[in-house]
DNA sequence: GCACGTTGATGCACAGTATGCAATATTTGC
DNA sequence: GCAAATATTGCATACTGTGCATCAACGTGC
C-alpha cells in the first residue's frame, strides 16, 4: 500500500501533489469555477488529458487522495474487544501516525473553503472514501445487519475529524497527535446534544 | 413559501415533477450515466434548455426539491424552551407533515439507489440542504460560535432521516407520522455507540 | 549495458453538461 | 383587452471527462 519507491513511484506522488498545489493555488487566486483544468495542468507542467489520468475530476484534484488503513490496522481492530468506539479511535490514530500530514496544503484547502464555502460538500464528501473505511471496520464487529447504523456513526466520526482538521491547519500549536483527541471530544459533544430529548 | 396555487406556480410544479419521473424512470431503465439531459428532457416533454431552468444539474432532477421549514416554525423553534433534540425533532414533524410525500417517487429512487449505489453521496449531499437548515435552527439556540457542533448534530439528524425515508418508501405499513420516531430512535442508537469509548 | 515488456504521457476526436443571450410565447394584474 | 412580468426555446459556446492510438520513459532479465 505504502509508495513502492522506485524512480517511477516517487514521480507519480509527485505529479499529483503538483496537480493539488496548481489546483489549490490557481483557484485561490481566480476562483474554483473560474480555473479551468487546462490552467491547472498547464500550472503543472502535464497536459490535460494527463490531468485526468491523475484525478478522476477538478474537485478531487482540490482534495487530493485520502489515505487508507493499513492491513495490519484492520486485523488488529478485528481482533481487539475494547469498546467499539475507542477501538475506531485508536484505528484512527494509527492511520494519522502513518499518513504524513502537510499542514502547508491543508492550510492552503481552508483558505479557499473559507472563501468558497460552496466547496464544502466537496470536502466533506471527499472524507466519505474514510468514512465508507470506518463503517466497514464497525461492520466487522456488529454484524451486517447494521449496516446503517455502522454508516451513521461513521459518518459522524468523520464529520467531527474533518472539523478537528481544519482547526489542526490553522493552530500551529496544536500537535498531529491531538487531533484524534479533538475529536474524540467533539463527538462527545454530540453525544450531549442526543440526550437532550 | 408554500405554493401560490396561481396557475403558473400549478404547472411549474408540476412541469418540475414531470422532470424528476422522467429523469428517474430513464435512469432506471438505461443507467444513470448513459441517460442524456436531452432524453431526460425529450420524455418530460421539455427543451434541454428548460431542464436546466428546472434543475441546475442533472443529479438535482434525480433527487428533486427538498423542502423548507415554514416560518411559522422557526418561529415557534425559536421561543421554545424545550430540550434542544427533542424541539428540533417536532421541528421536523412539522415539516414533514407540510410536506406532502410522494411514496412512489421515493421508491423509485431507492430502486435506483439499490442498482447504483454510487449515487449515494448524491442522495444523502441532497440532504445537505435540509441539514444546513436543521443547523441554522440548533444556532439560534447554542448561539454561532457552536456552529461546528450545530452542523454536526445536524448532519445526523439528517442522515439518520434519510435512512428512515428509505425504510418508510420500502413499507407501505409504515405511516408518515412514525418517521421521525424512527429517526429519533437511530439517533439514540447513535448516542449508544458513542459511550463506549 | 542492451533489448524487451510494461507503464505513463500526450494529442485528438467526441459526447455530454451547463450557461448566457436574444427572440418568442404565455400568464397575470389591471 | 393590454401592458408588464415571467417562462420557454434555440443557438452559440466554454468546459468536463473518456476512448483510443501513438510515442516516450522506465524497469527487468540477461
Amino acid at each position: 500500500m505504502a509508495a513502492k519507491s522506485t524512480l517511477r513511484d516517487r514521480r507519480r506522488q509527485q505529479t499529483a501533489r503538483d496537480i493539488q498545489r496548481a489546483a489549490l493555488t490557481l483557484a485561490l487566486r481566480l476562483g474554483y469555477d473560474s480555473v479551468t483544468t487546462e490552467q491547472i495542468a498547464a500550472e503543472a507542467g502535464i497536459s490535460q488529458r494527463t490531468f485526468f489520468n491523475y484525478y478522476l475530476n477538478k474537485d478531487a484534484a482540490i482534495i487530493g487522495t485520502a489515505p487508507s488503513f493499513a492491513d495490519d490496522t484492520v486485523a488488529w481492530f478485528r481482533e481487539s474487544s475494547g469498546p467499539l468506539l475507542g477501538d475506531l479511535l485508536k484505528a484512527l490514530r494509527h492511520l494519522l501516525c502513518h499518513a504524513d500530514l502537510d499542514r502547508g496544503m491543508s492550510q492552503l484547502i481552508n483558505r479557499l473553503l473559507d472563501e468558497a464555502p460552496e466547496l464544502l460538500p466537496i470536502f466533506y464528501g471527499s472524507l466519505k472514501r474514510l468514512g465508507d473505511q470506518i463503517a466497514d471496520l464497525a461492520v466487522t464487529r456488529l454484524g451486517e445487519d447494521a449496516r446503517p447504523d455502522a454508516e451513521l456513526l461513521a459518518q459522524a466520526i468523520s464529520h467531527a475529524l474533518a472539523d478537528t482538521f481544519r482547526i489542526w491547519a490553522n493552530d500551529d500549536a496544536m500537535s498531529e497527535g491531538s487531533i484524534v483527541d479533538v475529536t474524540a471530544a467533539k463527538l462527545q459533544t454530540l453525544r450531549g446534544f442526543l440526550e437532550q430529548v
